[in-house]
RNA sequence: GGGGAGAUGCCCGAGCGGUCAAAGGGAGCAGACUGUAAAUCUGCCGGCUGAUGCCUACGCAGGUUCGAAUCCUGCUCUCCCCA
C-alpha cells in the first residue's frame, strides 16, 4: 500500500498524530517499522478501551509493520501517575508476573504474534544504577514535570505526589530509547509521556518517534473512561451474552463513537448510521444492536453474535424466561424441611453480597422464580417449586436451580 | 528544623460527650416508566438476625467518663506557611 494510503488508513478513530508529516516520512523508507506500545500489567483482563489501542497496533502489523510491545513490569511498580488523582499503589512482582500471564493470552486475541516483538522494561531499567538515574533525571525539569494537569491538579487539591511517580514519564520515555521506535501508539493520556519519548530519542541522537494518540474509550456508564478499577468496563474475553448485554447499556450517544472505535464497520457506513439515527430513520436501539453483534463477532465469531442478540431480544425485550441460563445446585445449607429458604439460597450462590441484601432484594420486587415474582422473604419455597427454575435476580443475573440428590453442596 | 491545619462509611462531606450505624450529595443496587439506554419518580444502600436485638465501625494504640466519632496522651500519615 503506498504511504498515503497507509497513512489514511491508519488515521481512522484517531485523537491527535505528532505529527503527520514525520509519519509519513518514516512509511515512505519502505521498512517495517517499530511500533512501541507500553502496556502496564496492572489489571488482568483486557477490557474494549484498551483494545482500541491494541486495534491501531494490529493495524499496523496488517500493513507490515513490527509491534513492539513493552511490558512495563518496572514500570509498574511504580504506578503511571497519568490520568490519576492519587497515588497508584505499587504493586509487587508477583502481582505483575500474574496479570501479565493472564493478559498475553488475551492480547493475541487482537494482535499477530508473528509480528510482535515482546520486551520487558526491567531489562534495561532495572539494571540501571543510581548515578544513570540522576543523568537521565538531568534531561528534564521540575517545572516542565509539574506543569502535566495531573500533576497541577493534584497540587491544587492539596493531595500528595510521590517523587517516584515524577519518574515515571522518564522512565517510559526511555522505553523508546531502548527499543528504538519509530512511532509510540497511547491513549490521549498517555501524550505527556509519550513526547518525553521524542525528546529523549533526540538526547539520544535517535530520530524521535511519532506519537499517534487515540481517544479513550468512555465506558458503559456514559461518563468516565472505561476502566476495570471502575467497573464500566466490557472485556474482550467476557461470554456473549455478557458482552452484548453491556454493549447494550450504553447511552446512545455514545454509539458513533463505539462503532468507530470497536468495530471494523467502514467510516462511511458509520455516517450513514449516524445520519440514519439523526433523521428518525434509525432507531437507535437498532443501532446499538448491530454494535453489539459487531463487537461480539470480532471476538466470539458470526454465530455466537447472532444468538447473544437472540438472546438479547427475548430475554429483555420480551421479557421471557431464558433456558440457557448457568446452573447450579441447590446448596443443602438453604433447605429446611423440604423447603427451601430464599434468601440463604441466593447469597448462597453468589446473587447478592450478604443475606440481608438478599431479604432487600426480594423486598424490592427483584426476585423472580420462572417469571414469577418472589417477594416475601420469609415465605420458604417447597423444593420441588424451586428445582429445576430459573432464578431471576435484578435485570441481568439468571441461575437455573438444580437439585442434586445426596449432595450437599457447602456454601460459596 | 519551627509553626499551623487535618485523617469520618465506596467517594466527597457534616457531626465535636449521650437522642449516631452516623446529616447531605455522588456512585452503586432494585422497582416503576421506556425504544435498549438516558431522564424522571420510588425504595435500599456495614454485618448477623424467620426481624427492632446483637456484633463490628468514625487513621492506629492506650486513657478519662455511667457513656466517646466527639475529651486527654502517644504514634502513623497528609496538607499549608516559614527556613
Amino acid at each position: 500500500m503506498r504511504p498515503e494510503e497507509q497513512l489514511r488508513a491508519l488515521s481512522r478513530g484517531c485523537a491527535e498524530i505528532i505529527n503527520e508529516e514525520e509519519l509519513l516520512a518514516k512509511l515512505r523508507k519502505d521498512r517495517p517499522l517499530r511500533v512501541k506500545l507500553g502496556v502496564d500489567p496492572t489489571a488482568a483482563s483486557v477490557t474494549l478501551g484498551w483494545a482500541v489501542v491494541l486495534r491501531k497496533l494490529r493495524d499496523f502489523q496488517r500493513l507490515g509493520h513490527t509491534a513492539v510491545l513493552i511490558i512495563g513490569d518496572f514500570t509498574a511498580m511504580i504506578g503511571d501517575p497519568s490520568g490519576k488523582s492519587k497515588t497508584r499503589p505499587q504493586l509487587t512482582r508477583e502481582e505483575v508476573r500474574r496479570n501479565v500471564e493472564g493478559v498475553s493470552q488475551q492480547i493475541y486475541k487482537i494482535l499477530d504474534p508473528e509480528r510482535t516483538e515482546v520486551r520487558y522494561n526491567a531489562d534495561w531499567l532495572g539494571k540501571m544504577d543510581f548515578s544513570d538515574v540522576i543523568r537521565l533525571a538531568a534531561r528534564t525539569t521540575v517545572a516542565r514535570i509539574l506543569e502535566r494537569d495531573d500533576f497541577k491538579n493534584r497540587m491544587e487539591e492539596d493531595r500528595p505526589i510521590g517523587l517516584h511517580e515524577i519518574l515515571y514519564p522518564l522512565c517510559q520515555g526511555y522505553d523508546s530509547v531502548a527499543v528504538e521506535s519509530d512511532v509510540e501508539l497511547g491513549g490521549t493520556d498517555q501524550k505527556f509521556n509519550n513526547l518525553v519519548g521524542r525528546d529523549l530519542q533526540r538526547d539520544y541522537d535517535q530520530e524521535p518517534q511519532v506519537v499517534m494518540l487515540m481517544p479513550l474509550l468512555v465506558g458503559t456508564d456514559g461518563k468516565e473512561k472505561m476502566s476495570q478499577s471502575l467497573g464500566n468496563y466490557v472485556g474482550i474475553t467476557e461470554e456473549p451474552n455478557e458482552m452484548f448485554g453491556k454493549t447494550m447499556s450504553i447511552p446512545d450517544e455514545l454509539i458513533v463513537n463505539w462503532f468507530m472505535l470497536c468495530t471494523d464497520v467502514p467510516e462511511e457506513e458509520i455516517a450513514e448510521i449516524e445520519e440514519a439515527m439523526k433523521g428518525g430513520a434509525l432507531n437507535p436501539r437498532d443501532a446499538k444492536r448491530r454494535l453489539a453483534r459487531e463487537i461480539v463477532a470480532l471476538y466470539h465469531g458470526e454465530q455466537a453474535a447472532q444468538e447473544a442478540d437472540e438472546f438479547f431480544l427475548r430475554t429483555f425485550s420480551k421479557r421471557e424466561v431464558p433456558e440457557e441460563a448457568p446452573e447450579v445446585s441447590i446448596p443443602g445449607s438453604c433447605v429446611r424441611d423440604g423447603k427451601v429458604q430464599m434468601p440463604a439460597l441466593i447469597h448462597a450462590i453468589g446473587l447478592a453480597k450478604s443475606v440481608s441484601e438478599a431479604r432487600r432484594l426480594m423486598q424490592s420486587g427483584a426476585v423472580y422464580l420462572d417469571g414469577e415474582r418472589v417477594g416475601d422473604p420469609k415465605a420458604d419455597v417447597a423444593l420441588e417449586d424451586v428445582a429445576g427454575k430459573v432464578l431471576r435476580v435484578g435485570k441481568h443475573r439468571f441461575r437455573r436451580l438444580i437439585h442434586e440428590e445426596g449432595r450437599p453442596t457447602p456454601r460459596a
